[in-house]
DNA sequence: GCCGTTTTCGGCCCGACTGTTTTCAGTCG
């Protein structure tokens, strides 16, 4: 568990006694209110922690940052402590069910003496079997049901995914709902229409002028596996392959309500509403209470307009800032996929001794797809060749006979189809070493036209470490981009540490480009820290390290997330002509 | 607990769904 999710958790669970112990549901809302910002934050609390800057945190007010001085440099919080031992410690873990909050947790873990965290779902399930849960008041046969059920879908549930999976299953099942005649249209919402890069629940909505029928049909996709709950707007679905399905209904006069409602984020909507209470207007998804005339909106647009702001695009409603440019006018006109001219991250299939993966399709290949995208230029990157295994010359004569095969490719794919004349950029993925020397010689440095320099190793360096080396490495005159910056790889490695602030600064001056790497399970940078580089005039390029054609296709993955970090095509270098990217590059 | 272009006090988003409590509490997003 990273270090965020392991704090929200802790307030979360002090919430949930305070919860159930007193009656102050203000402290309650401002500890989960806390839980929420740290789990959405994208650097490590406590490296934020390091730096001082937990006040710049909202929501992290003097006590809750006073609890997390010392919750970090102590390893605990006796006032914490103290709380956490009013109730029976199997609670937390009932908690963890579906459908079961505090409330429920508590009854169930002080009745029954739940006092341990491991064993308190195991427990449970016996007490159901003998049936001695329907003792408890309040909480009868058709309770005891439906935590049966949630108890099912626990033990087969899944955490969030990447956004590419999740739209994997919502693509086919939005074309389901679109063969109904009553269907006007369906989208995605949430998350995955924000476009975060994980996706925890996946939600559709559809617009319809026979809500009945619609809800009826989409119900009857053939993917659900059971129908956990069912309404006339609202229903939850579970899919055969695992996955949860929140389905929402809308007329046509409220569609832009509903999507803005359930696009969220939870944030973003929170902000909204307080600003619009202020002017006595309440916000739902029904639309936009005045006293007791509610008015409804068919478009996002109207409803934005009629809180006298800009339409605020889906990915950057996170609460962080953006309504209040809005209401200035200022949201920037975000990157979209159409101003991407190039692709500078493709490996190829040329077949020598590589120091990571290779390719598996060839440049014609690369080129076709290349075509079909609408480019007008791309850039071979492979890896460097063996370090230590290779001599200098061994090293220059690969890089030589790679030359050769690809400039040789190209004439003959130019001869076979008259192509527009996309142009090629001959270069190369280097190691950065743990000292931070790059894996390729000045020399042979020198024979590429371009160099994407990445971390491919030693990802446990110090801050001080990491942010030498990178600066090292980009000291280069080739070394012109920084590949998958922090090396994340989501669900699976921690991003490494640096002081990035240091290092957006160094290729503010020195002309450096940082990548964000569109390829799902990396979308690196994360998004704060496109903020942050954008913020600092650091220039960006989006792409796809492609191992395969397919892969060429996942560059809206990157798009979207430069988006979430507020880039425009002014920030973006492969949004540039071919003549002026080879300005850029020299 | 947090927060502030009407505020350092007095507010704190809003509604759907479920089950059981005949008017609401708990949970979720």
């Amino acid at each position: 568990m990273t270090v965020n999710r392991e704090t929200a958790q802790l307030l979360e669970r002090v919430a949930a006694v305070f919860r159930v112990k007193e009656g102050d549901t203000f402290r309650v809302k401002a500890y989960l209110n806390a839980a929420a910002v740290i789990d959405s934050l994208t650097e490590p609390l406590d490296e934020l922690w390091r730096q001082q800057k937990l006040d710049t945190i909202p929501g992290l007010g003097k006590a809750l940052i006073g609890y997390m001085d010392e919750y970090f440099s102590k390893g605990r919080v006796r006032h914490f402590d103290t709380q956490l031992k009013k109730v029976p410690a199997g609670m937390f873990a009932l908690m963890e069910i579906r459908g079961v909050g505090p409330m429920t947790a508590y009854k169930i873990a002080r009745k029954f003496h739940l006092k341990d965290r491991d064993t308190a779902i195991s427990q449970l399930e016996k007490l159901i079997k003998d049936g001695k849960l329907s003792g408890l008041e309040s909480f009868k046969e058709k309770s005891v049901e439906r935590l049966k059920k949630s108890l099912k879908v626990k033990s087969s549930g899944k955490g969030r995914i990447l956004i590419s999976d999740a739209l994997s299953i919502a693509e086919p099942f939005i074309y389901y709902l679109m063969l109904s005649p009553h269907t006007i249209s369906a989208e995605p919402l949430g998350s995955l229409r924000r476009r975060l890069s994980t996706v925890g629940d996946i939600d559709l909505a559809i617009n319809t002028k026979n809500p009945t029928e619609s809800m009826s049909h989409a119900l009857s996709y053939p993917q659900i596996s059971s129908i956990i709950t069912r309404g006339d707007k609202v229903s939850h679905v579970k899919l055969k392959n695992g996955f949860e399905v929140d389905i929402k209904i809308s007329l046509p006069d409220d569609w832009g309500s509903l999507l803005q409602h359930y696009t969220g984020s939870k944030m973003h909507n929170i902000r909204l509403r307080t600003i619009a209470k202020e002017k006595n207007l309440s916000l739902s998804e029904c639309g936009i209470k005045k006293g007791k005339k509610t008015n409804h909106f068919k478009t996002e647009k109207d409803f934005y307009r009629f809180l006298g702001m800009q339409m605020i695009p889906p990915e950057i409603r996170e609460g962080a800032g953006e309504i209040e440019l809005a209401q200035k006018n200022k949201i920037p006109n975000l990157i979209e996929l159409s101003d991407i001219k190039g692709d500078l991250h493709i490996h190829s299939n040329f077949d020598f001794p590589s120091s990571h993966d290779q390719g598996n399709s060839s440049l014609h290949d690369i080129l076709t797809k290349a075509e079909a995208l609408g480019y007008e230029y791309i850039g071979i990157s492979d890896h460097n060749p063996k370090y230590s295994d290779l001599s200098e010359s061994e090293t220059e004569n690969i890089l030589r006979a790679r030359k050769k095969y690809l400039e040789q490719d190209i004439r003959a794919y130019e001869k076979s189809v008259k192509n527009r004349g996309i142009k090629l950029l001959i270069g190369l993925e280097v190691d950065i070493r743990p000292g931070g020397d790059l894996a390729l010689s000045d020399k042979l440095m020198n024979l590429l036209d371009y160099a994407i320099v990445s971390i491919h190793s030693a990802f446990d360096k110090t801050r001080e470490e990491n942010t030498e080396r990178i600066i090292a490495a980009l000291s280069h005159p080739k070394a012109t981009i920084l590949g998958h910056p922090t090396g994340r790889i989501i669900n699976s490695r921690e991003p490494i540490s640096a002081d990035w602030e240091n290092i957006f600064e160094f290729c503010a001056k020195y002309k450096k480009i940082i990548e964000v790497n569109a390829y799902p399970d990396r979308m690196d940078l994360p998004e704060d820290l496109i903020k942050s580089a954008v913020s600092k005039g650091v220039k960006l390029i989006i792409n796809t390290d492609s191992h395969g054609v397919n892969h060429m296709e996942g560059v809206k993955y990157g798009v979207w997330q430069a988006r979430r970090g507020f880039a425009t095509k002014r920030d973006v270098v492969n949004s540039l002509t071919w003549k002026n990217l080879q300005t850029v590059l020299k």
